[in-house]
DNA sequence: TGGCAGCTTATTGTATACAAATGGCATTCG
DNA sequence: CGAATGCCATTTGTATACAATAAGCTGCCA
């Protein structure tokens, strides 16, 4: 993407996440080309991507808003994402090479040390929680997979912060990663996905 | 969306559906502005939507190119299909009203006329089917749903005319419909999501 | 002859001006 | 007083000009 049209699209959407941009408010194109310090035509492009995204909503005169999600919209986004998630695990146990699956157990290494000391580690286990998680979507091998699973993990990143840092969860997480590992070796798509 | 930009964009998308733009072939957006008889703005705007719904996809300089599906593909795309389409079941089985119930069984009983006569009207088949399907989608709930099932549902239209036209194939569906409104009548999500 | 440098051309990105459409307000008529 | 209608302001849509970038080509040099 280029320089602009990226500036854009980072500002507006870190500016929704970040609340500066209230929930259910109206967004008009060229307010936000000033706030971003480019042209409305880039500002139209990112908008139509949040969107898709379902960051932005539009009324039936294309007027944008921000999204408010209802508790409902993130339950289902949730629902969603574990079956996506579910399905990339299928399809990752029959396809994954072993450099990826060396990969995974590395990173579920680290993710072990973050916890298994006395002052856990949140943001280290967040972050080689994401890389497990990307290398099984890479051994799904389905960029349309992939993609689905961009549009529903990142929403309900304000929920998110708030349940992962409860130590007992990460631990349990940590646990399952262990299951998956077992099934990704003994290529058992069907338990992959159930433990997802 | 607006005159001009909702003409290049189902110009565009039909050109590639119907092979008019041939899988693999560079498109430049001055050449289908001209085709479109709108300027490159509106033409942006469609190649954009038409990225993320997988029909284009653009190189690592940003040009487009008319998107072609291996075999690997389309069955991926149908897969999560199936698993969308089980799930909108699961989520319409709770939630369907008494109304859309009625609804399903009036399309289930076209659908049924259709091809219980000894010239199959195909064309009539496939319409109520897909007003079928869309109820059930409707039910579902779930605009992200929604949206996602729209992304695979579209894609492999070649082929699917060729199984659609096979008559066994036709009544096999009915009968799946049957047993879909059985379950949808007990509220049992799972087996609705089963037959799907 | 092969490959690289620089230029030329093709293509996309951005800005801006203008057109169209929508919403809100005020005025008027019943 | 309420509702409808017409006008004005606000916002989005489209076209076009120009800027930036990447690709392809030509000619030069090893």
């Amino acid at each position: 993407m280029s320089r602009a049209s990226e500036r854009a699209y980072n500002n507006i959407r870190s500016m929704i996440l970040s609340g500066e941009l209230q929930p259910g408010s109206q967004i008009r194109e060229e307010a936000l080309a000033e706030l971003c310090g480019v042209s409305r035509t880039p500002v139209r492009d990112s908008l139509r991507r949040l969107e898709a995204e379902m960051f932005i909503r539009r009324n039936d005169s294309q007027r944008s808003f921000v999204a408010d999600w209802s508790l409902d919209d993130l339950e289902d986004a949730f629902q969603l994402r574990a079956m996506l998630e579910a399905h990339a695990a299928k399809r990752a146990a029959s396809r994954i090479t072993r450099e990826q699956l060396g990969q995974l157990r590395f990173h579920n290494a680290q993710l072990k040390q973050a916890i298994d000391i006395p002052n856990p580690d949140v943001p280290k286990f967040l972050d080689h929680n994401r890389h497990f998680h990307a290398i099984i979507v890479a051994a799904a091998a389905s960029e349309r997979l992939a993609s689905m699973l961009g549009q529903v993990t990142e929403q309900p990143v304000v929920l998110r912060t708030a349940r992962h840092y409860d130590l007992e969860n990460l631990r349990r997480s940590h646990h399952d990663h262990d299951e998956l590992l077992i099934a990704f070796d003994k290529r058992d798509g069907e338990w992959a996905a159930a433990v997802m």
